[in-house]
DNA sequence: TCCTTTCGTGAACATCGTTCAAAATTATGT
DNA sequence: ACATAATTTTGAACGATGTTCACGAAAGGA
């Protein structure tokens, strides 16, 4: 018979706080310095804690992270589904709708470049399956697609629309990310933004 | 004004065999465990030298890794660029030509995940611009797709070639990418296939 | 107040890439 | 052949890193 879990009142309201903290100097180490500002003694001393204590708060600094990219996540997706949203009440057509979709994306991508390089290497590295809320996110992010998806006349059937909205989705994920590997270097925004189109708009026509 | 290096034969020679040792043990280091199998001792280890030798043979591992990781690209570029003279022995159509290089890609990146991965990770691991050198391997990877682009009706000039090349090439690579990120799991072989065949239809399709 | 439970601490451990002074080896000059 | 110079090889040592853990402090419940 398991036990119900008390909660000191004062205690854990400390608790939360000191992880409120670590998480904020987190966030903030990551946009200053992607992935290279996570280190457990130097978020420790931000925060005015000991090392140990991030291992108390935290089972270690892979979970920190996948907080502070959780928040990435969060922040993306509100993005573009606000730019569906948009797109939806100014009675725009499926594929203008799928344009902006393209196009929020890739403007949140190039404002926050090293925020998203972070989550993208991060993800790369860990070669264990993430946990299962933390894949969530991304599939919460390719579900608005499958929404827009829902518009075109060509994408009535379930299994046709989800492979679309993959094919499209990765297609986009590509695009921006080759470009933001080399920080719009050899790709200047303009370019990518023609090659969005390209894809975005081939694949619409197929399902016009 | 500068001398000639005399480049003593005996000692020069032991020096290239120990570098191709050491080469040699990584890329087996590499196919076996990724990254995580590139270390200086255990490298060093294998190859019958000490640590502190690895780094008179390589400036640091990126510059080992960078050579591995130069095979692994020297190879798909032989595997894709072959299956591109294959379908245009074989009268293919530009489409199906397309196709045909796409499917070589999928196929490499499936039987050869851990090196591949790897590969990726590494690129996105590393923030510092990489040698010249290294990137014209993924540049040459791409003129593939360029070259083939050519045989289309809709892609005879230059500059509107180039950024179909890329956008294709990147679209794919997402694809596939994005497979090979959770081991072909959620997203069985067969699906990612179906997935290019949307995106290079519906491109050739605009360009026919 | 005393006991139990929880939490915070920082020294300690293992491992990593990398450096460097000394030793070993090889080339060069006579 | 020998001595000297140049080069290479070596492995101990350095500085970081993530993570653990025994111990002491703090807090809760009786």
């Amino acid at each position: 018979m398991p036990e119900e879990k008390k909660q000191p009142s004062s205690r854990r309201k400390t608790k939360t706080d000191k992880r409120a903290l670590v998480i904020d100097g987190a966030v903030k180490a990551m946009n200053a310095k992607g992935l290279d500002g996570i280190h457990a003694r130097t978020l420790a001393a931000r925060a005015g804690i000991s090392v140990g204590s991030i291992y108390n708060l935290f089972s270690d600094l892979d979970e920190l992270t996948r907080i502070v990219n959780a928040q990435t996540y969060d922040e993306l997706q509100a993005v573009v589904s606000g730019a569906l949203d948009q797109a939806r009440k100014d009675k725009q057509t499926p594929r203008e709708q799928m344009l902006a979709l393209a196009e929020s994306y890739l403007e949140y991508v190039e404002s926050h470049q090293t925020r998203w390089t972070a989550v993208l290497a991060f993800n790369r590295s860990r070669t264990e399956q993430p946990p299962k809320w933390y894949l969530d996110k991304e599939i919460s992010l390719f579900k608005v697609i499958e929404e827009a998806l829902k518009a075109f006349p060509g994408a009535k059937e379930n299994k046709a629309r989800q492979i679309h909205a993959r094919a499209l989705w990765a297609s986009v994920h590509g695009i921006v990310t080759l470009a933001v590997a080399d920080g719009f270097l050899m790709q200047p925004i303009q370019n990518v933004w023609e090659q969005i189109k390209i894809i975005v708009n081939a694949v619409a026509a197929s399902l016009e």
